[in-house]
DNA sequence: CCAAAAGTGTTTTTCCTACACCCATGT
DNA sequence: ACATGGGTGTAGGAAAAACACTTTTGG
């Protein structure tokens, strides 16, 4: 086994994080991009948020920082990691290891300020998000597969949902998601057999038709549960 | 945004990849162990075959030099990244982030010598894989848990199967897996009705008993299905 | 009274589970 | 001929899928 081949060596890496921040909004899936200006290879572009590791965090506490300071968000989020990309040219200026997370959020959670697009965060389409810096292509498709996944047999939804909510907006936003339609009664059967929701006897009204049941999240924690 | 806070800052952290390296044998779920001799910490200990990554390699080509190198193993292995570990203490003499891995390998693919337990690698079932050094029973769980997890919605176990086999075989690695046991017709039925085996027309004699007709995997990649 | 979304039940089909006996071979 | 693991079918119940009309409100 070799030793000590030197600092340079057993150093040599950057280490960082990078963020698919991910909300939904009327009913389409949105993710956050921060400029990325880095001539002559990015001038201009686009990214995920993203940020160096500091000494004394772990990547995780980076992802929160970075999701606070490059995506202006304050509120509190949800973090999953998702994978870890080490190839050796994915930042052309030298080695970058970059731990990739999802972050989600309920729109309704957002101050007015954090959903502006402002010059640098903008919520976008996450299947207009394309032609993005690095290899942020391919950790947006990462984390949009793993979502997707993860939708079918956990109630991951439930950290892009407000917390009272009707049955139709959870439909809408599993319906984002996954990109079909479902079936409403059946997807009300199913949402409500595996006993994840608490109805709150309330009602939304204001619309010029029957008002809805409102309900929230049992629990807070992600539970895998069966397939959807 | 805080630039060049300086190349220590940059570059404090030593890059590591941990590999859980599974196997099958008599339906039973081995992990291969490697000594840790780190004193004062680590003295005489056992923990997963772990390395420093390369400035030229990724973590998934560290991993496998390593499988190599610290598993004693030259034959194909396949290779799933599992997560990153970052802890600030999970190695007591300094930062180190690890790449975790799960490797799996198929124990007939194994020559007679990488089979056996030698001085610095051993073959245990991985419930008995407890007290390893640094984090790695953290790894280790996560690695059983995730394979686990996808056994039952991906192919995944053909990673650990010969290129031949028998139903019964296959039954029995998915039962030392998931830790149940399954029942024999139903078993076959939904295996078969997946369509990812197919029948060689050629059976497996020797036994004082009816020949086993054989099976392989029809395509060697890693597929998602439904339930088993 | 009209428009709009909320809410609800039944039937059909598919899938899962439980379960026991005969088959082909080697000794 | 016997011991051993290989191989097969069916019936009953549970879950999934398909499908259309009535309700409540605001304007």
């Amino acid at each position: 086994m070799k030793k000590n081949t030197g600092e340079q060596h057993l150093r040599f890496a950057v280490l960082a994080v990078d963020v698919a921040l991910m909300t939904v909004r009327d009913g389409r899936l949105l993710i956050r991009l921060a400029p990325v200006h880095r001539p002559p290879h990015f001038p201009n572009s686009k990214g995920l948020p993203g940020g160096l590791i500091d000494p004394k965090e772990t990547a995780e506490e980076a992802a929160l920082r970075i999701v606070k300071a490059k995506g202006h968000v304050e509120s509190t989020v949800y973090m999953e990691q998702l994978y870890t990309f080490s190839e050796l040219n994915r930042d052309p200026r030298g080695r970058v290891v970059a731990v990739g997370y999802i972050a989600l959020i309920p729109w309704d959670e957002l101050s007015t300020s954090e959903r502006e697009d402002t010059d640098d965060a903008w919520w976008v389409p996450i299947e207009e998000a394309r032609g993005l810096a690095y290899d942020h292509d391919l950790i947006r498709k990462t984390a949009h597969n793993r979502l997707r996944a993860r939708a079918t047999y956990t109630t991951i939804v439930s950290k892009l949902m407000p917390t009272e909510f009707t049955l139709t907006d959870l439909e809408r936003v599993y319906e984002s998601i996954l990109k079909t339609d479902l079936d409403k009664r059946n997807f009300r059967k199913k949402i409500l057999k595996i006993q994840v929701l608490t109805a709150l006897n309330r009602k939304r009204t204001g619309g010029a038709f029957r008002p809805a049941e409102l309900y929230r999240f049992t629990s807070p924690s992600v539970k895998e549960i069966e397939i959807l």
